[in-house]
DNA sequence: TTCAATTACTACTTAAAGGTAGAATTTAAA
DNA sequence: TTTAAATTCTACCTTTAAGTAGTAATTGAA
């Protein structure tokens, strides 16, 4: 009941509105959350579709389309059949976040950048170059530098 | 009852909007662009779509779109008619990007964020918020605090 | 007055992300 | 062997941002 009351809380804030900024494709963020889970569960089993779908909060036709993706680029690889499942193909300590978002066109490179304006270097440069140099390294810092152990985090939210 | 819970979640899913990718909306970077130049070359004048269409190269029928939006919004005026044309409403430096895009919902509120998981706060965290929280504040930080009359830049891209 | 340049309005089409349906295939438990 | 639980595959539907088309309304210049 506590739990239902949460989700209410939640789909309250949300039916209002739900806006974004600068923000991942949903496939993206649904294949950082899925191969998270699965590495910091890495107790040496395999995890449905079903479980993570129901665990995660997923729709689960959109997640056994983004697990095909997944398995295809060798994040992770798949057991078919009963008692199958999907396990890590690497080490988490191997799998960026860079990685995952490139799988899924999250445009990394640096050529589109925030005003979109062509090809961009020092000599080429929009008004906003200079301001937005700093936040975007960062970000590209992190998503370089992030790998998925070091996402442990215990308590946080699915 | 676990049962009903995770049909409530399905059901919930619906009403919940999610992210876009790691840039602005087209909308908004040809709002900004537009704005930009109008106000960098602020010799009371008045700007007509064509002439913006041509210089900043946006497609004229999109951008006569936008510019009726920044009008009802306040940015910007308009004069009709022959000789008409766009001039700014109010002085550069009170014109934030955070406004410009809030108006086409490249919206910016805290609740929604990088991994897109319900409402979040530091009591309910997902595993990349302590990785995420420097870019996204530098980020947040230059959408509120640019304002037009910063990006005056001799030579910028348009 | 006439006309051309302009904004304003309504409606439509396109492209891509997000999501769904259904059935085939695989495989281990019963 | 049968069956149920699982992945895989193809095709489709929905939603939204992006872009296009056509026309009415406005207005200063010739
Ligand atoms: S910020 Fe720099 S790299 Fe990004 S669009 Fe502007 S000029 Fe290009
Ligand atoms: S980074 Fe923090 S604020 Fe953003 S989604 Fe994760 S928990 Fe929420």
């Amino acid at each position: 009941m506590v739990e239902l009351i949460f989700i209410f809380k939640e789909w309250l804030y949300n039916f209002v509105k739900e806006g974004v900024l600068m923000q991942l494709y949903n496939t993206s963020q649904y294949a950082i959350r899925v191969l998270n889970f699965i590495a910091n569960h890495s107790d040496n089993r395999l995890y449905s579709a079903k479980e993570l779908s129901e665990v995660l909060n997923i729709p689960y036709k959109f997640l056994t389309k983004i697990m095909g993706i997944l398995v295809k680029t060798g994040f992770i690889s798949s057991i078919q059949g009963r008692e199958g499942g999907y396990e890590l193909n690497k080490p988490a300590s191997e799998i960026k976040l860079i990685d995952i978002l490139n799988t899924f066109n999250d445009d990394t490179d640096n050529e589109s950048c925030i005003l979109g304006i062509g090809i961009c270097d020092s000599l080429n440069k929009c008004a906003l170059h200079d301001q937005w140099m700093e936040p975007k390294s960062l970000m590209r810092k992190m998503f370089e530098e992030t790998t998925l152990n070091n996402l442990t985090c215990k308590d946080c939210k699915l």
